[in-house]
DNA sequence: GGACGGTACAGTACAAAGTACGAATACACT
DNA sequence: AGTGTATTCGTACTTTGTACTGTACCGTCC
């Protein structure tokens, strides 16, 4: 594999933080985060392991790029639209780009330093909210709920013990027929009558709540910060400013 | 449940799986999951790093086990109550439980075969939307967006900068400085006049979100499964502005 | 032109981690 | 005592991250 032709040809690009950092993400990419060392990078890149180490200082700072990469690849809201379109828009390309990169996940629960382009995303994120007329407090209760559903889906959905190209049926049958008859009787019968029933994809189920959440969002700005079923919390929070 | 102890000074009480997988939980609990390691394991046991591998065949093993022992820390929604006592119960006690071992959501998504815990999870809770009246469509709907909430907002729980005596104020406060004058206005705006406020606590976020869910759920389940509000059904979204 | 120094890579080597393999120990029951 | 099984440990190999050092290729200054 050591090059043996012709000198002026073939030269690769030459290293790049840049080239180090996507590498990374193509790596985990292929082949999950796991595989992801010093070693299989710079194997991709084309380059002795060491090599890498003139870009970056060590593998954590390599985890923690990688991740506002994924992150900065999310579009952001619009600061002037309709904050419902651009709030569902922004749902959508943060599930897809997740999708796209499951192992950012798991990442994200290490990582606690936020970088540029997560920092520049909560900006964009509240500025819509702000300009769509919500007060501090709505905001703040809306993008947590907004985040946390948008994250948590798409957590499940990498945790879906198939990925690509297999279907729900091929996997869970398998399983399933194991409980067939006793232990899980509820579970069971969702997915032998839902679940794996042709049509169904997992992935659909996120419109459904996002479109729950956005209507139930719409409802309280437009009421009250308020909300009924609670019987004993309060929430505290003055009117600042 | 200790031996009794006898004169013997050295008086291990003896390895056994149970021993070892609660132990791996607790080093995690201690250090996070990169001090979980096979020798630190067996320090903590006691014992030399090679006799853990009599109870579990390798390391992956161990993992996929104390995920599923963290689950079975989360309470069960009860079968005969209100499904909205319960399965608020159940969300509050799965939030708990995450945050006792902010390890287990990174865990979540590289693990994918559930264990026994979890799948009577899934069960209790699709018992209880079943009983209560819910259509399997909508128990569909309603797991998949309480789990999404529940598990995200774990996720950005241990996902913040400070974990356990820390306060917000305390790290976000240097990192606010260094962009406020212009940088991400509106986040450094929330931050200061809101986040960073005395009373304020993210945790609190949890309750108004999920009485959100479970209001709009209500009404869901009330009148039809059907929800406004989206214009064009697919993500595609050629619109924008 | 030759010394010099900075840039961009590579080679060597070591420590920490998972774990294969088999030996050592303990205890039971002939 | 002898044989067998259950449990624990010692040794050693492999993979990983990375510290330290070396080297090839530049351009600059005298």
């Amino acid at each position: 594999m050591s090059e043996p032709s012709d000198d002026s040809r073939d030269e690769r690009p030459r290293l790049s933080r840049e080239r180090v950092l996507r590498g990374a993400v193509a790596v985990a990419d292929a082949g999950g985060l796991e595989s992801l060392t010093i070693r299989s990078l710079a194997q991709s890149l084309g380059v002795k392991p060491m090599s890498v180490y003139y870009y970056v200082s060590n593998k954590e700072e390599i985890l923690d790029c990688i991740i506002d990469l994924v992150f900065s690849e999310i579009e952001l809201p619009a600061a002037g639209g309709d904050w419902r379109t651009e709030i569902r828009r922004r749902a959508h390309s943060a599930r897809r780009v997740l999708r796209a990169h499951p192992w950012a996940i798991g990442l994200m629960e290490s990582r606690t330093s936020p970088g540029p382009a997560t920092l520049r995303h909560h900006d964009a994120v509240i500025a819509t909210l702000r300009a769509a007329g919500f007060s501090r407090e709505l905001t703040a209760h809306a993008y947590a709920l907004l985040d946390s559903y948008t994250y948590g889906f798409a957590l499940q959905e990498v945790g879906l013990p198939f990925n690509g190209s297999d279907t729900v049926a091929d996997v869970a049958e398998p399983i399933m027929e194991r409980f067939s008859t006793g232990e899980y009787p509820h579970l069971v019968e969702m997915a032998t009558d839902y679940y794996l029933q042709p049509g169904y994809d997992f992935g659909d189920e996120f419109e459904w709540g996002l479109n729950l959440i956005l209507d139930a969002l719409t409802a309280s700005a437009t009421s009250g910060t308020r909300h009924r079923s609670d019987p004993d919390r309060e929430s505290s929070a003055g009117r600042g400013q």
